[in-house]
DNA sequence: CACGCTATTGGATGTGCGACCAATAATCAA
DNA sequence: TTGATTATTGGTCGCACATCCAATAGCGTG
């Protein structure tokens, strides 16, 4: 009882250990940032030795990527969840805006920011970043095709929309490390006007099922 | 002549240094990126010795912040040039849009992802940030109010239908670091896509205008 | 010409990083 | 119980960084 630090050490299965670490370091990337991904950093938060990380991720650029690919599925699973729906297309959408101009979204904007600009120089979670975005685009292309073919969106290219859609949402998050409070509630809604119009919704349609969670501004 | 390296030291003057190093430093920003600007980097950028950077400079964070808003300033005086146009409304912002389409634009797009991302650490950069981010939006809101009062134009708020402009360009700008090849027509032209819908100007009218400069991509 | 100011040099200090490795001990099979 | 496997430790190495400082040498002033 003398050492709070353990003196017995703990041996795990690989697999354990391994998710593990990268729990570790996703949670590290949406917190603190990629960069902060580092073997001591990821130990300590794990109370082991930093030897241990690297026995892991010899290279650490890859439990980087690793760390960030798991985040943003995470993120991407609580946007619009994957699997058998339980609501209409129209309520999953607008479940995703609701959750996406709140300001607890921030942390998801810093994450692609902090990806995309650090792609820059790693190569390997650029990659990573490529794979994540194939991800989004195919998962809300893939609820807005069901919109489509239930009849209650309209577009010849579910996917070109659903781009499109990112792209709005992409410019928002890109003032998630600045300013963003001065700003007008034409621009907040941009991405929900972008999905309307490209949807052939009524204006507004959206904006008023997006009431519900308790995260929203309504401004 | 036996040594390359020179042996004589050169004395300028403190702003003949300064802007010298500053410019440097820009430079280096926008091919490089805001973390390749360090101490040592600039100094034998420039053939001098570490210890006069931070002569100038005690801390480099400052020198950062500087050589970004330089950067960012000479960008935008070439998108949108200051002082008296020669050219109307309409002109200067096909000017613009057929800059900011082109793929030489992928470097100023990078480093505002930079500086967006880096000011999450240091706030000296996400001041000049800002700063830079309100010369933007009002270099290009001015233009938008002369065309509108020149009635080529037409909105309420030429402010936010800036704000909107840039935003797009902003989600379009954060691929500069990985795809952006597979990008369908549609999805490249949305900022001007935007302006036309946003100013009431006709489908295509800025788009036809922007033939001009060598690097667009028409697709 | 001599002197003072200071731009510039050369070097030191301390930190945090990734990578590497031999020694140790936990766990399981024989 | 014994032995092999390997997860885990503890430590080292070299590198790049920002910051600080005393010594040096250009350049203008007297």
């Amino acid at each position: 009882m003398a050492s709070s630090v353990q003196s017995k050490r703990v041996r795990k299965t690989p697999e354990e250990r391994r998710t593990e670490i990268v729990s570790a370091a996703a949670a590290i990337a949406l917190t603190e940032g990629l960069e902060c991904i580092t073997v001591r950093r990821v130990a300590d938060e794990l109370a082991v030795r930093p030897g241990l990380i690297g026995h892991y991720f010899p290279v650490t650029e890859d439990l980087v990527a690793e760390a960030f690919g798991v985040a943003a599925t995470a993120e991407l699973d609580e946007l619009i969840p994957a699997g058998r729906p339980t609501d209409g297309p129209v309520e999953r959408l607008a479940r995703f805006f609701s959750l996406t101009v709140g300001e607890s979204y921030d942390g998801v904007s810093r994450l692609w920011l902090n990806a995309r600009h650090l792609s820059r120089y790693r190569p390997t979670l650029a990659d990573r970043v490529a794979r994540q975005e194939a991800l989004w685009r195919n998962r809300l292309s893939g609820l807005i095709r069901e919109g489509t073919e239930a009849g209650v969106f309209h577009t010849d290219d579910p996917m070109e929309t659903a781009v499109q859609i990112l792209v709005v949402l992409d410019g928002l998050g890109a003032h998630a490390n600045t300013d963003r409070g001065d700003r007008s509630p034409t621009v907040a809604n941009m991405a929900v006007t972008t999905a309307e119009r490209e949807l052939d919704l009524q204006k507004g349609s959206l904006l008023t099922l997006m009431s519900a969670p308790g995260t929203h501004r309504a401004h």
